[in-house]
DNA sequence: GAGGAAAACGAAACGTTCTTTCCTATTCCT
DNA sequence: AGGAATAGGAAAGAACGTTTCGTTTTCCTC
């Protein structure tokens, strides 16, 4: 009865983590009368919980003079320590590899990033993880087992048992790798594969806190991340986010690469296909028409005002628009986030977008182009890391009070142990 | 400073709260044992909140006999006392004004309809209102002022601040009309209003917790409720879920009746349409085809295997599933629940609109008719009003452990208030 | 330069809550 | 009728937060 003792000291713990979240939350060093007012507790319970903190190794006095308040004895600051839990975040991209490492304060302490030739090859790509994890250990100075927790993002619909993806056909051969359990080894703490486009979505989430987002990932690929007021929407079998698979027609087929319907008509070899065929009746100053043409091309050509990259961009969004309509007038999200490569082509994007989308859901989310550019991913990942790390040192406290299941039926039988 | 007196007294109106939840999900007597061994707290403690709840009047002993354990001195069990905190669920349907009164413990107190001649007559809808509450009120035996909350739904976008309707074509002239505060007049407790797709996404929640669910209230006009996770979502401005609105070409075109194209296509008026002339070369036995055909008439053919009326069946989901399709690849929810009318119609539907999801989303969520027919919206507002009591009765402590505002910068001057 | 005001910090007394421990009460089984 | 099993109750002890008071440090004013 007594395996787990509680009594005051949840309170405890209580207001330690509120005291914790406080300083989270403020994102600058506070006093502890600032902590007061906002915990509505006590002086020396704040006290108490800091110095419990400080012990702890989560928080530490800010050597920075407290600004505000010029008379009286000066107040001590306190801020997340910095350095405190690293957390590492992988972005398994199919042109590159990218490691960042941030602390739970959200300090980036390094980055390293590789191209990778042959996407398709596992063991390749492998290495190339490798590398750039050594590089950022190496360069923030820690050791893998100070990692709190690593985030590994990649295209695909990732497995939520095995750790592993399934319906990944840009990076063919990892369906059967199994890369959470390989990493795990190296590190003291859990590894978590998730899909680019969630990991959009919560890089966006982290500036927009609380609020409904779609994040589209469009590339070579199509894919969105949905955050739901502030949450991270995965769906069942984390399926969730797979707009690539939107279809027109009354038949879901599958390219020979494996896209959808809809990647296959506006990803980045469908926008090639249109610069060069569809649309190679209208002028243009600035895209060639050789072999090498890259969808990079055609979004810095619409960029720069080319009348056939803009038409090429005119139709995609129409596309697009066409297909997500049915998921805006559902949801009615606040914004509409756009990362991937497509994002050079900057506002003019949007203002097409916009446009078609008017013609069709009444309400037009905010669109926005994601600011992170091409790191967009390794930044979500290491923002998910942070989250799970977060959660971990913030719920010790709150899963005492969660209830345990039911038994099914209570039956007691003659010393015996109890069914449930 | 000790405005809020927090202390170890917020420690025990967490047991408390902790307690009552427990004795909330059993949804049976409960023997203060079974209680410990949920809430993992000693027995000392739970007497004390136990003993708090009934004098608080939330709970009481059963009569019952504990089952279970046959030995040793019988056990006390307690529930949730009956009849504590009934709440008020209202139906404005074009059709009918439902009203439903249940207690804190799901049990339903009474119930009343009354059929609608004039939905567009505010006065003669709001005179069927004050009835069907009045009726519900005089068989469960209670005063206006004991109810302790009401929730309304209706056809039609909710405006979050007003409480009125906007955009509710259906219901003309109660865009101007605030029922909520004119309810609030009677009663001592809020009155939510709520869009009757989001109630019957409740109903179906209350059945399945923690569920990510799309239910389509598919009648007249065609809205979608949101679940996910077992929160209800509702969009920016209120106005997820509007379905009704998604269009296959590029121009969003009201009807004269305010209807979205899908709505205008495959509700019930366009299949009554489809029924009497798209295919009209289709042999019946059991349509008419004069004036009074109505849609219950296509539906209940079609579950008796009419050939013209599965047909328009066939058609309809077709239409349905390509509306969809997007929506549930991007959300990838759970369960699928149609309710309205159409729901007559039986499996047959379900049969037809699974064959055409099959072919247009890769994953098919399970797909369910709403087993409480007609009655799923007053019994998702009940739900909703239970679960706004639930909220006030249990977060009294929590709230207590959330964080203040920050202030913007922390500026003393002298004794003058400080700038937060 | 001295005194006062303002803000921060520290410590002890006090009250509340939970836990532990022991004992009593009731029922069924042998 | 006695024992075992389960429920219920009461008192001692520990932990925590709150209150209250006093001390320290700095800036401002005279």
């Amino acid at each position: 009865m007594a395996d787990i003792p509680a009594g005051t000291a949840v309170l405890r713990q209580f207001n330690t983590s509120l005291v914790l979240a406080a300083v989270r939350q403020a994102r600058r060093p506070l006093r502890i009368s600032e902590i007061i007012s906002v915990t509505r507790l006590t002086r020396p319970t704040v006290a108490q919980a800091i110095e419990e903190l400080k012990t702890g190794g989560l928080v530490a006095e800010s050597t920075d003079s407290p600004d505000g308040v010029r008379q009286g004895r000066p107040a001590a600051v306190f801020e997340l320590r910095p350095g405190v839990d690293p957390v590492l975040g992988i972005d398994l991209g199919p042109h590159a590899v990218k490691a960042r490492v941030s602390d739970l304060g959200g300090n980036t302490l390094a980055t390293s990033a590789r191209a990778v030739s042959s996407p398709h090859d596992a063991v390749a790509v492998l290495a190339g993880v490798r590398r750039v994890i050594d590089s950022c250990l190496r360069d923030a100075n820690l050791d893998s087992a100070q990692i709190a927790d690593v985030v590994v993002g990649s295209p695909g619909v990732v497995d939520p048992v095995a750790g592993r993806l399934r319906l990944a056909p840009s990076m063919r051969g990892w369906e059967t790798f199994n890369i959470t359990s390989h990493l795990e080894k190296e590190f003291r703490c859990r590894v978590h594969l998730e899909n680019d486009a969630n990991l959009a979505a919560v890089a966006a989430a982290s500036r927009l806190p609380g609020r409904t987002i779609i994040a589209i990932q469009w590339g070579a690929r199509l894919g969105a991340g949905i955050v739901i007021n502030g949450m991270l929407h995965r769906g069942k079998d984390n399926a969730a986010g797979e707009v690539g698979l939107i279809s027109f027609d009354d038949n879901l087929a599958f390219d020979r690469d494996g896209s959808g319907p809809l990647e296959a008509q506006i990803g980045s070899t469908g926008m090639i296909n249109l610069a060069r065929h569809e649309f190679s009746g209208l002028p243009t100053t600035r895209l060639r028409s050789d072999r090498k043409l890259t969808a990079m091309d055609v979004f810095s050509a619409a960029a720069e005002g080319d009348e056939r990259a803009i038409a090429v961009l005119d139709y995609t969004t129409r596309v697009l628009a066409r297909a997500l309509s049915p998921v805006i007038l559902a949801l009615n999200p606040d914004i509409l986030v756009i990362s991937g490569g497509i994002a050079h082509a900057g506002d003019v994007l949007l203002e097409h977008l916009r446009r078609h989308l008017q013609a069709r859901t009444y309400w037009v989310p905010e669109l926005e182009l994601s600011e992170y550019a091409e790191h967009t991913v390794v930044i979500g990942s290491v923002e998910l890391a942070r989250q799970h790390t977060w959660d971990r040192r913030l719920t010790a406290a709150k899963q005492k009070l969660e209830l345990s299941e039911y038994p099914e039926r209570t039956v007691a039988n003659n010393g015996a142990e109890l069914a449930w």
